[in-house]
DNA sequence: CCGTAACTTCACAATTTTCTGAAAGAAGCG
DNA sequence: CGCTTCTTTCAGAAAATTGTGAAGTTACGG
């Protein structure tokens, strides 16, 4: 019983990969990287090759490439060379796709620009600028708090998977 | 000096509410709720009729009405009868929005169903079915701590705000 | 109860987004 | 060095989304 084998009741994965990509989508992400993103996850090796994924999920490679260069720069993949072939690997990173997904530092970042623009332009003594500064208050408290959470995440997660290689087995 | 009458600095507030909207937006919302939302966000009151929303933002009754429909169904606002008026009003909610926008209880609730279902496709024991099995601890943790998080949040509201009445002046 | 003000729903037009095929651009291998 | 294989870019067709006007519904006030 080969069950890890090339085809793997494929039907059930593809399902699961669709089904998963959509939950993204309604999430905010776009189709396509969420989809290969999905199809990265639910790999065994945790990682595919751009025709893998154009076979896969039956798009062009145009396709593949714009989805893999928005999760790229978004860094929940990383794209590696196959040594001895021009064929590129794109790897789901392990331990820290989640991590990019929960911090979004940068939108953080931007909110709270956006909102101290708020408060300097309705006045610090207005109700609405008042509004704006615990607004303001919430997301400083959040940033510092997420930080504190992942480390909390690490060891609990070396605690329930073993500390040796849980799926940092590669890079 | 009247400053927070009628006509406060109407250019920089539209300004900022364009802003803030953007990055809603951006975030994943669409265009008009954000706008929506970041006008009420930025109004004295906290709470705009359906009519002033639409001069202010220059919009149709329509688009005010499905914006307010969205904004209402993910409890980012609530709708008040004004009394002795056919007239709506729409408020923020003080100080729930944003545990709203960072709760997000019910997605995070269907990532988990679908990682649970992707485990089960693939089988626990492959190493895909593993990774999906980690993540879906990661979220289950995440879960928890929100809660956690946000009740410390609310300690020190308090103690920055004042417990009295905080933005929580109405309802 | 009727008149009317406020809100909602619906179909459509306009815009925007998305994905593809085709062609151009890299980079290993012989 | 040129051939071949893989990836990216680009223009455009197809599809989805968005916001509007207009008709419809609700419910207050008289």
């Amino acid at each position: 019983m080969t069950e890890t084998a090339g085809g793997r009741d494929a039907e059930a994965v593809s399902k699961f990969v669709e089904s998963f990509a959509a939950q993204l989508v309604e999430a905010g992400m776009q189709r396509m990287p969420a989809r290969v993103f999905a199809a990265l996850l639910s790999s065994d090796e945790g990682a595919l090759t751009s025709v893998e994924l154009g076979e896969r999920l039956r798009i062009s490679p145009a396709a593949v490439s714009g989805a893999v260069r928005y999760l790229t720069m978004t860094h929940m993949i990383a794209r590696e060379r196959e040594p001895g072939s021009r064929r590129e690997r794109y790897r789901v990173h392990g331990d820290q796709w989640y991590e990019a997904l929960t911090n979004r530092e940068a939108v953080i970042k931007r909110w709270e620009t956006a909102l101290r623009e708020g408060v300097a332009s309705l006045g610090p003594d207005t109700p609405a600028g008042r509004r704006m500064a615990e607004t303001l208050a919430f997301f400083e408290f959040v940033d510092e708090e997420i930080v504190k959470m992942m480390e909390r995440w690490r060891g609990r997660r070396d605690q329930l998977f073993g500390e040796g290689r849980s799926l940092a087995e590669d890079r």
